[in-house]
RNA sequence: GAGCCGGUAGCUCAGUAGGUAGAGCAGCGGACUUUUAAUCCGCGGGUCGAGGGUUCGAUUCCCUCCCGGCUCACCA
């Protein structure tokens, strides 16, 4: 077997605090002469090598028997100087196109390297079942073919374990495809023993903590998050197919704009000023097209201060585009025709299947008005729908109470109680009323509305597009409004943004926008419930506070 | 925020009508050169989520709290 000799342990290094609890008054020196670290270093290198390889006081806060013996292992590398901790292991091949192409490089010297998930030791002979992400391969190691150190060195491996090998590939008396191994590293030890590989990661809370170990040991949750990444593919592709220019917009806002909600507040120091995470990229996005940018779309995290539920997360990801010389009805066709194509780059079809509910993605989608949409699922007449009393009288015998009494709250209010969970089959709502709708541009003939849409999906807003408006002197008096109710208690409404007033004074382009909460898309083409399954490392709580208080700083 | 359910070994789980707990896998020691969740022999391993109360005695009963899941309320 070739081992490197030279004991590269440079991870760690970097380690910002070193040496916790006195570790360095011990002196490692006796135990880093030996793992093999060669001569001619600097010395400040080598004590700082030597330190970051004494295994963190040998044993973990959370010490247990399967850690200790591992820790154990470790240490006798480091004895023999050869490394657990090793570097890159180049040209190796994809175990998963070994399996595939066997029968064309049987017999050849292949490289693989992996985490070894099960051990099959027989004496002088062991098996290993090596997996990478392409999939799994056996590995063969015989005592006769590695030789007698070698083989001891292997007999350490634990599963779990990272290892690179190479060897002859080729099929055993079972038929099984494997690498008669001919020399092998040990690339990373893991001192935790991983989830049981049968029965995997069961536990939710730590399947969402430890997302890692989820991935490792359930294989459907990689591949959920392999489509998660297809379908922002997907979108990108569709976008930029249609002439959209992909942009980065702050995060960090001096207003929180572009959406009714309440904002994260931090705090810049070096400025002394206030910050907002922002709610929504909107007023920036049209700011570019105020710039000459005719078609941008962002994908990003906006935040939001609100509770957590199955269907939301403190941080989400929205998709935002903006077409100048579009309206609302550009937006609507952008949006069926761009659900419809990721659906069917990703899961193949447009019908999906939503916990159990069938659902068809394509196009043209329903549109109805939001006060059609009252008739029609909650039995409202058309007389109701227009008049605030009969409206307020709904909600009493409804037993509604709306926050705010005027006519287009209550509508709003209603349409959301009464009609919103009856929207599985995909539909955009249209109509929506000014008071709720500050940035959108009123519906011409109606002032009461705005040239709004929401597209619904299994009873589930999944986004929110409008024609633009670009007045400034109307949008200021819409801003007014806004900071009206936020006096009145609304601590959604939105706040007066002068900077963003200044750009439209200079002009926008008539435009179409469109935001689509990308998670809730993603949980619907991947039938998941909760969005915390579509979120790699959803927001939890900590699970328990730190004994040693971070109170350094 | 409210209601219901849950937290037991590294993982998956069982259990104790109150007498400080078991299994499978994993671990440790041993045997084994073609296994497939290998097999065989032997052995360890738990502040039963945390704190308090009742009790001679609490993992079990009571209270409070923490974390999570689901449902509801608000939001995308």
């Amino acid at each position: 077997m070739q081992q490197d000799s030279q004991g590269r342990q440079t991870p760690g290094t970097r380690r910002s605090e070193p040496g916790k609890t006195g570790s360095r008054a011990g002196g490692p020196s006796s135990a880093a002469g030996e793992t093999g670290t060669p001569g001619g270093r600097v010395s400040a290198r080598a004590q700082e090598l030597s330190l970051s390889t004494q295994p963190a006081g040998l044993s973990l806060p959370d010490d247990n028997d399967q850690v200790q013996a591992r820790i154990t292992k470790l240490q006798r590398y480091q004895e023999l100087g050869i490394p657990a901790y090793d570097g890159a292991y180049a040209g190796r091949d994809p175990v998963a196109r070994l399996v595939e192409g066997f029968e064309q490089r049987q017999g050849q010297t292949v490289r693989v390297a992996g985490r070894v998930r099960a051990l099959r030791g027989h004496g002088q002979l062991s098996f290993a079942d090596l997996y990478d992400e392409s999939g799994k391969i056996q590995l063969l190691i015989g005592a006769d073919r590695v030789g007698e150190a070698a083989y001891a060195l292997w007999q350490m491996v634990d599963l779990g374990d990272i290892v690179g090998a190479e060897g002859v590939l080729v099929k055993t008396r079972r038929g099984e495809i494997s690498v008669e191994v001919q020399s092998f590293r040990l690339l990373s030890k893991a001192v935790r023993p991983l989830p049981d590989k049968w029965a995997g990661l069961r536990d939710v809370e730590s399947r969402y903590r430890y997302r890692y170990l989820d991935l490792l040991t359930n294989p459907e949750v990689h591949h959920l998050f392999v489509l998660r990444s297809r379908i922002l593919d997907a979108i990108r592709q569709f976008l930029s197919g249609r002439g959209y220019l992909e942009v980065e917009t702050p995060i960090l806002h001096p207003v929180a704009g572009g959406a009714n909600a309440r904002p994260f507040v931090t705090y810049h120091n070096a400025l002394d000023m206030r910050l907002y995470l922002r709610v929504a990229p909107e007023l920036y996005l049209k700011r570019l097209l105020v710039g000459g940018m005719e078609k941008v779309f962002e994908i990003g995290k906006d935040f939001r201060n609100e509770g957590i539920d199955t269907r939301h997360n403190p941080e989400f990801t929205a998709l935002e585009a903006y077409e100048a010389y579009g309206d609302a009805r550009t937006m609507m066709e952008l949006t069926e025709e761009m659900v419809a194509y990721v659906a069917r780059q990703v899961v193949g079809r447009e019908e999906i299947v939503y916990q159990g509910q069938e659902i068809r993605l394509t196009p043209p989608w329903k549109r109805i008005t939001m006060r059609e949409a009252l008739c029609e699922y909650a039995g409202l007449t058309a007389e109701q729908v227009e008049q605030p009393e009969a409206l307020r009288a709904v909600a009493a015998a409804k037993g509604i109470k709306p926050r705010v009494n005027d006519y287009g709250h209550l509508l709003a209010e209603l349409f959301e109680e009464l009609v919103e969970p009856n929207l599985v089959q995909p539909t955009f709502v249209t109509e929506y009323p000014v008071e709720i709708s500050p940035l959108a541009k009123r519906s011409e003939g109606d002032p009461r509305f705005t040239d709004r849409f929401e597209p619904y999906v299994n009873g589930w807003e999944i986004g929110n597009g409008f024609s633009e408006l670009n007045d400034p002197l109307e949008q200021r008096r819409r801003f007014e409004q806004q900071l009206a109710a936020r006096v009145e208690g609304d601590e959604e409404a939105h706040m007066m943004d002068e900077d963003f007033l200044r750009a439209l004074e200079y002009g926008m382009p008539p435009a179409g926008g469109l935001g689509i909460g990308i998670d809730r898309l993603v949980m619907l083409l991947t039938d998941s419930s909760s969005i915390r399954d579509v979120l790699l490392f959803p927001h939890m709580r900590p699970k328990e506070e730190k004994e040693e208080s971070d109170a350094k700083e």
